[in-house]
DNA sequence: CATGCAGCATTGTGATCACAAATGTTCGTC
DNA sequence: GACGAACATTTGTGATCACAATGCTGCATG
């Protein structure tokens, strides 16, 4: 595989799943000599994540994960909120009872990890249960933009962990999956912003 | 400024304005070339512009603009249906005579590219009269992610150009600065919904 | 003890090069 | 004339280097 995208492709996990915090400086050289590469493929790897806001450039061009306003945090939790409840839907006829249980699971998951503190866990899990529903709307392009949010936030989310009402996620989650058992569109839909925007919207008070 | 910033300003403009067509092979040496500069910047500003959907990579890496199938279109729609009548929704409030005015008057040289048949001209207007209402939000992460959608579309809007009907687009204004004139929100998004998504949807098929 | 400045280390940027893979071309064969 | 193989060219990738600017450290000064 190719170096750039080796580094790019765990850098985006690394920072989507919250195990760097926000405003953590990052070198070209240091991000190099850590993958065993050069500069160059660190270069483009930051370069790519910059782009996805992923990472922050200084004035000067200095690398660091974002360390995001509450405006912008308020911001991009609409975005969700306007994403994906749409992504939800679109896959809401496409969900038979396979997935869904596959969804059980995965909340499952999610219990254990809030019961355990575990702060990248419970963000890991809590995307797994998302992309799994939105990879079933068959619209790669939407789902990439809900991606791109869920990255910009990463670094937050782990910052903001210990303000969140994590034990409520597996709650909103069964909400959802009821929605999807009764092929209810508008619940599903109601259920998932509740879950997205509601997380976020009052960690930032 | 920075070269590879120079680049990629100039390449992005290009882009999201039709000046491209879709499938176009650029090089990295041909960019560097056509700039002044070596692979290096050009390489960067490629890389980044690839992040954000302006340009796609062949699976051996050679870099083109992005030849979008029916069902992509009408997804990156849908994408612009959902975030810009948001982003007007919160214009909404603090759109005042002056900016309806500006708008009034960036309508007038959509109509007037559009008579002369000037696809560019056509697409960098249309744009303009929309980012001048987006602008007000104050929203500038749902701002940037539509502009990213604009310019994932740029080359193929000029493939399509022909096939739009592209006289309506000053009637979907007018109605746009008539809802924006009244207060109207629902009207507003309404009207907001049919200019985007009522231009690319008739022209996919 | 705080502050400002000089000197030093660190860092991003851009250029150049070697290399391998992919692409395009040419020529021969059927 | 069409197809395929060998060759030549083009192209992206990664490494290395010089350079300028930034940020930091420590010391002297008030």
């Amino acid at each position: 595989m190719l170096a750039h995208d080796r580094v790019y492709r765990t850098l985006r996990v690394q920072i989507m799943h919250g195990e760097l915090e926000p405003g953590i400086s990052l070198t070209l050289r240091g991000i190099g000599k850590q993958f065993g590469v050069s500069m160059t493929p660190a270069r483009e790897a930051v370069r790519r994540l910059v782009a996805e806001g992923a990472l922050s450039l200084s004035a000067s061009g200095r690398v660091s994960t974002p360390d995001l306003s509450n405006e912008r945090i308020e911001e991009l939790a609409s975005v969700r909120a306007l994403l994906e409840p749409e992504l939800a839907s679109r896959a809401l006829p496409r969900a038979h009872i396979a997935l869904i249980e596959r969804l059980s699971a995965i909340n499952s998951t999610v219990s254990e990890v809030v019961a355990k503190g575990d702060a990248v866990g419970y963000i890991r899990t809590n995307l797994e249960f998302h992309r799994t529903i939105y990879l079933r709307a068959q619209a790669p392009a939407m789902l990439a933009m809900a991606e791109t949010v869920w990255l910009q936030l990463g670094p937050t989310m782990r910052k903001l962990y210990g303000r969140m009402q994590r034990t409520e996620a597996p709650f909103q989650h069964r909400a959802i999956l009821t929605a999807l058992r009764a092929g209810d569109e508008q619940g599903l839909k109601a259920a998932i912003r509740n879950d997205v925007a509601g997380g976020l919207r009052m960690l930032v008070g």
